[in-house]
DNA sequence: TATTTATATAAGTAGTCATTTATATTGATG
DNA sequence: CATCAATATAAATGACTACTTATATAAATA
């Protein structure tokens, strides 16, 4: 796999609010799923799709504890990048996300 | 728009090969549309496409010389994110994307 | 102004993924 | 062993988006 197929691939896992919310809250806690649904407005099904994701990706690993399966970040650093990116990412306002809003023709005078 | 869907939205826009290709390719350079296209497998319009889509996040800026359109990176720094990103991710074999490939049922003793 | 080159937009399509609903598995406990 | 609580999986659906093909715009030049 190619170095930019792996970038990709972890950028889109991390595109998703609720699995970012879900690294958020794990933080550099061990949470179990119910915890985790707790927390959120999740589904319990839904936490646990993602947290498959996440786990396929190594992003976190789970330990089983009775009927609990707690979950935490496999490299909490991830924490830090996140942060990074949070920083240095541009923060004018976002063009309705990938189809503009609405707007004139060109020949009306904006700069597209 | 609250942080956690702005970190979403970016990842996002860099959860594409051909963006994070292009990204590569412009470095601290300006280029072309056509430069941008020869030096890529896409089509014209694909190449455009994914420009927009930068553009909308600005990630890009453009200037116009003539008939050309140069691109270039609105802060470089994202090449060095992208770097940090490389190195601090896991490097282990990825489950095959979000599906992971088959594997016996749990009870045959894998760790699911 | 007609033509050519460079770039952008539009419409259509196929594939992917988040989510829901329903059900299965696993472990604990009565 | 039957039941309950915790978690995982499966199937179905809707939305979104990458890509293609076709066409439009914009600038330069004949």
């Amino acid at each position: 796999m190619e170095e930019v197929e792996r970038l990709q691939h972890y950028f889109q896992v991390l595109s998703d609010v609720n699995r970012l919310r879900i690294i958020k809250f794990i933080d550099k806690e061990k949470r179990s799923v119910s915890e985790i649904v707790k927390n959120s407005s999740m589904s319990q099904p839904l936490v646990s799709h993602h947290l498959k994701v996440l786990k396929n990706s190594h992003l976190v690993e789970t330990q089983r504890e009775g009927p609990f399966v707690f979950y935490q970040l496999t490299n909490p650093k991830i924490l830090d990048i996140l942060g990074l990116f949070e920083e240095m990412l541009p923060k004018e306002n976002l063009v309705s996300d990938f189809s503009p809003m609405f707007c004139c023709p060109s020949w009306w005078g904006n700069s597209n």
